[in-house]
DNA sequence: TGTACATCAGTGAACGCGCGTTCACTGATGTAC
DNA sequence: TGTACATCAGTGAACGCGCGTTCACTGATGTAC
C-alpha cells in the first residue's frame, strides 16, 4: 500500500479510512496503531487526539463497517424490490459483504459488546446488526406464534451468518448459485 | 489458574493439555507460547523439542479439538438414537460444544486450513469438521437431485455454524430452548 | 560388571522486535482588546 | 492594525513490556563392548 499523505484535514476520517483498506488485506489483530498512522503519514501519537486508545479506533473502525453492511444490505433489498426477493438478496447480500470485508466483518462482531454500548440509539448500529433481524421478523409469517416468529428469524439470521463464516474460514468455496440456492428456499420462512 | 507441576513425562501431552486448560478462560490470540511454558512449568525452550514453532502448537491444539467435536457430536448422536432425533442432537451438541469451548472452537477454524494439510487422511480431522458435513448429507432425502441435496447439506451446517458464532459473539443468548426448535425443524430436511 | 560414548530432553541467557502509551514540546490558528 | 494570549493538533523521544526464537550448555539415560 502505498504511503498517504495527510496534510490538513480530517485526520479521524483518514484514519478510519486507511484502516479500513488496511483491513482488505489482513486481520485486525495484525493492525497496529503505530502501523496505522505510519501508513496515514502522521505520527503515533497524533491519533491519540482523535481516539483515546486502539480499542477506541477499532471499535470505531466495525462501527462504520456495521454501518456499510446495513447500507449495503438496504440498497439490495430495494434493489430486488422487497417481498420474498428481496428478503433473499439481503440475505445473498450479507454474504458478500463479509466474503468482501473479512477482516472488518470479523471484527465488526468482535466489538459488537462495545459498540452497543457506545450508541445508545436503536438507529445508529442496530441499523445494521439488528436490520437483518428485524426485517426478518418483518417478513416472518404473522400466522405463526411468536416464539416460532422468534425461531424463525433467527434461523435465517443463522443461515447467513455461518455461510459468511464458512466462507471466510475457508471450510466451504465461494459460490453464488450455491449460496442462491441455500438463502433462497420455503425453509427460511417455513416453520 | 494454578502451576502445573511438570516432572518427567510426556510434556508434548501436558503443553496440549494445558493449553486447552488455558483457553477456556482467554482467546488464542492472548495464549502466548511463554506463557503456556510457564503455566506448564518448563522453560519456554523446552517446548521446541515438541513443536517447531508456535503456530505448530496451537494447530496441534486445534486439532485435538477438532477431534473432541467428532467425538462429542457422535455420542450425542448415538445417545439419540440416529435418525432425524440423532441429527438434530448432532446440530445441538455442535451448538454446545462452541459455546462451552469459545477459544478452541474458533481456533479450530483459524487453523482449518494447516489441519487439513497436516492430515492427509480422512479419517483425522475430516471426523470432526467434515463428519456433520457427511452426516447430514446421508440424512438428506435421496430423492432429491444432487445439487439440491448439497444445498441442504450446506444449509444444515451453516444453520448451527451461524448459531453458535453469533452465541460466541455475544449477539444471540444462550438458550436451549430456542436453539432446539431453530434446529429441529423440517425445514433443515426440506428443499 | 565397568567403562566409553551417543542421544536427547531439558536449561537459562540473550537476540531483536514492534507494540501501546506517556511526556514535554512546538507551532500554527483564532480571539480579545 | 497590532499585540498578547489561549487553544489545540501535531511532533519525536522515551518508557516498559512480553513476545518468538536461537544458542551453547548440562545432565540424565541407554547402549556397545
Amino acid at each position: 500500500m502505498t504511503q498517504k499523505k495527510y496534510h490538513h484535514g480530517d485526520l479521524r476520517a483518514a484514519a478510519l479510512e486507511t484502516g479500513t483498506e488496511l483491513l482488505k488485506s489482513r486481520d485486525a489483530d495484525d493492525l497496529g496503531l503505530r502501523e496505522l498512522a505510519r501508513e496515514v503519514g502522521v505520527s503515533a501519537t497524533a491519533l491519540y487526539r482523535h481516539f483515546p486508545d486502539k480499542d477506541a479506533l477499532l471499535t470505531a473502525l466495525a462501527y462504520q463497517a456495521a454501518e456499510a453492511l446495513g447500507e449495503f444490505q438496504k440498497q439490495a433489498g430495494l434493489r430486488a424490490g422487497g417481498g420474498n426477493a428481496g428478503f433473499a438478496a439481503m440475505g445473498i447480500a450479507y454474504v458478500d459483504f463479509a466474503v468482501e470485508n473479512p477482516a472488518l466483518f470479523r471484527l465488526m462482531f468482535r466489538k459488537a459488546a462495545n459498540i452497543d454500548v457506545l450508541s445508545g440509539d436503536i438507529e445508529s448500529v442496530g441499523s445494521a446488526i439488528r436490520g437483518l433481524r428485524e426485517t426478518v421478523a418483518g417478513l416472518t409469517p404473522a400466522t405463526l406464534g411468536d416464539d416460532k416468529r422468534k425461531a424463525s428469524a433467527l434461523r435465517a439470521w443463522s443461515l447467513v451468518h455461518g455461510l459468511a463464516c464458512l466462507i471466510l474460514d475457508g471450510q466451504i468455496e465461494y459460490d453464488r448459485e450455491l449460496i442462491r440456492s441455500v438463502v433462497v428456499s420455503r425453509s427460511v420462512l417455513s416453520s
